[in-house]
DNA sequence: CCTACATCGTTGGCGCGTCCAATGAATATC
DNA sequence: GATATTCATTGGACGCGCCAACGATGTAGG
């Protein structure tokens, strides 16, 4: 069948990227079932292991947008996973809180991903699959620190240019910016 | 900072698709600088290796949609990196041909992603690498075959569900076919 | 020849994940 | 108290991966 140009398979960031979309296609058979996708998930496990936390929490746990927070925490809610209650030490806060039935609903993922797990690793023996997790966990480690800019409280400017700046002008319409 | 679930970090789908979310954003600030995306760099590399060929080459080549090969055409097109003219052998074709520009962005994306790869892989030895390599490398063909689910000439297999339904279906999960 | 069938390009649409900007309320800091 | 910060929310953008359907074209079979 046709080949995939030496360019892209040579490369790590492409292995990476596309076998994250065969993970990503596992992952989501799974919990598609259960009418969950991936936020859910990262939510409901966050709750489950520290307990209630405000939506701002979550989303620091589980390297979400607020936003995104907000939107998960409504389909949660909806199908009673979690219950969100306004927290009355701060008032600008919610606490959202796991159910007996969001605990369910953890459990039965969390299995599901397991199978997900051993799907993806297919081939390889255990040995190559810990050496694959250590690797892995470890350049995750190194690019998630120096994540929090931090506003540095006290007027540290961090010189936030919309940087939409582009060279090669053209129609484009490059973006790009995150922080 | 606050910590991440442990059912989370403790899953290499996990550690392989957030490690994704970076290598994603490394590639696209290296090429959103010239007004490209990963796009643009799969049908430039595919066509630079093979030479001219048809968009529906290009998609199982770069594994893209057709649809998504149109729109990047498209681009490309408008930006002067490729060309796309009516193949007089099959007039249901069009031949699509890299331009000099086209070489030439291509090889400032490639080059950019050079310096992405070392980002990325950032604090591994270089044996560590090969393995890592090496291993993605594995799955990734590992996953890539079986795909190509032929609809078998003649007399149609594949109930085709609207794709929600894909229940207990077992392993199988009846997986795209692209190819 | 004529009828299936497969392929190609195109349009239009969906879902998910990631992100940003801005608003209004509440709180923290000075 | 004035200012800055945090929080939840809204509304949007973009990239990537898909799918369905169309019309035009090409290929096989009977």
């Amino acid at each position: 069948m046709e080949e995939t140009p030496a360019r892209l398979t040579a490369k790590p960031s492409w292995l990476l990227t596309q076998l994250a979309v065969h993970a990503h296609r596992l992952s989501s058979d799974g919990f598609g079932e259960m009418g969950a996708r991936g936020y859910h998930f990262r939510i409901l496990a966050a709750l489950d292991e520290f307990g209630a936390a405000s939506q701002a929490e979550l989303g620091r746990r589980c390297n979400m947008d607020r936003s995104d927070v907000v939107a998960a925490i409504n389909e949660l809610a909806e199908q009673g996973f979690v219950e969100r209650t306004p927290d009355p030490d701060d008032r600008r806060r919610n606490m959202v809180t796991l159910t007996e039935a969001g605990d369910r609903q953890l459990r039965r993922i969390d299995q599901a991903l397991d199978q997900v797990q051993d799907d993806l690793l297919g081939p390889l023996p255990a040995e190559d699959r810990q050496t694959l997790t250590r690797l892995l966990a470890r350049l995750l480690t190194h690019h998630q620190r120096g994540e929090h800019r931090q506003p540095t409280t006290r007027a540290g400017r961090a010189s936030s240019l919309p940087r939409s700046t582009r060279s090669t002008g053209g129609t484009a319409s490059g973006r790009r910016m995150q922080q």
